[in-house]
DNA sequence: CTCGGTGCAAAGGGTTTGCATACAT
DNA sequence: ATGTATGCAAACCCTTTGCACCGAG
């Protein structure tokens, strides 16, 4: 998804791992999300509906769980809250600076500012562009 | 500066502003910080050397009204915790997830994907792209 | 003299973690 | 039976804020 510090990006295919309830609940309130690219709470609001006891706890340790199995993907969009992503190609995102919408773009592949980091003896594992501006709904407002 | 998320691109020149000691010395930290991109607490820890009354809150007060101001420029590098850039010019930022080192780079336009986003309707104000790896000192270790 | 900036300390928001218990295997 | 995953609550980390005092203009 070119987007995430550390985390994983490939899957390194976890050791064993007990199958529950939270952990269904969570990768599929993820897949479901559609391109809402949601917050940590929102996902637990999302499985409480479900699973009511369901703690905040459970849900971040599954979604890092997931990310590092490469079930899902991280999305650093800015800002300090994480958010998560169904989509595990590598995508570029644009991100509204007023409703905070976060849209999906295509992949594009910083050529020259990767060569440039490798000729310093840097080796680039994934890389991740966001765009800020105004949405299509927003650009007219304030 | 292809880097942050709200904040300011352009210098809108703020009103009146008194100039303080710490505001100086916030400044001048951030300037003389080389290629480091230093967190607000360790701006703090500079600057506190100078005036050992300073506190956590006029540092970081300070830091968002330089930015503002477009005296400096934030990095928003993933993970938490926001780092401060002395290079008011748009550029892109390689980051090691071993060590936290943070290394400028050249500015490279996502011209295919700031052209989507504005196919779907959307304003672009700036651009931010990251790469993630491991440095020239670590990328042999472990 | 004024009122914007500072220091201090407490509050905030997102995320992580320690611990006893519950449950998948 | 075994030990991992959960729920709960407290801890953490970075950052922001309220307030009374200080000091630049």
């Amino acid at each position: 998804m070119a987007a995430d510090a550390p985390a994983a990006v490939d899957a390194p295919a976890r050791a064993i791992q007990r199958s529950t309830r939270q952990l269904a609940l969570v990768l599929a309130a993820v897949q479901d999300s559609g391109p809402t690219h949601p917050t940590a709470d929102a996902i637990w609001t999302t499985v409480r509906r479900v699973l009511p006891r369901i703690s905040r706890g459970t849900v971040y340790r599954n979604l890092q769980r997931l990310a590092a199995d490469g079930r899902i993907a991280i999305a650093h969009v800015g800002g300090r809250t994480v958010r998560w992503d169904p989509t595990l190609a590598p995508h570029d995102h644009f991100v509204c600076e007023r409703c905070g919408r976060v849209d999906d773009l295509g992949s594009e592949l910083p050529a020259a500012s990767v060569a440039a980091a490798e000729r310093s003896g840097h080796r680039v594992r994934a890389h991740a562009t966001v765009l800020y501006g105004r949405c299509a709904s927003c650009r007219t407002i304030a």
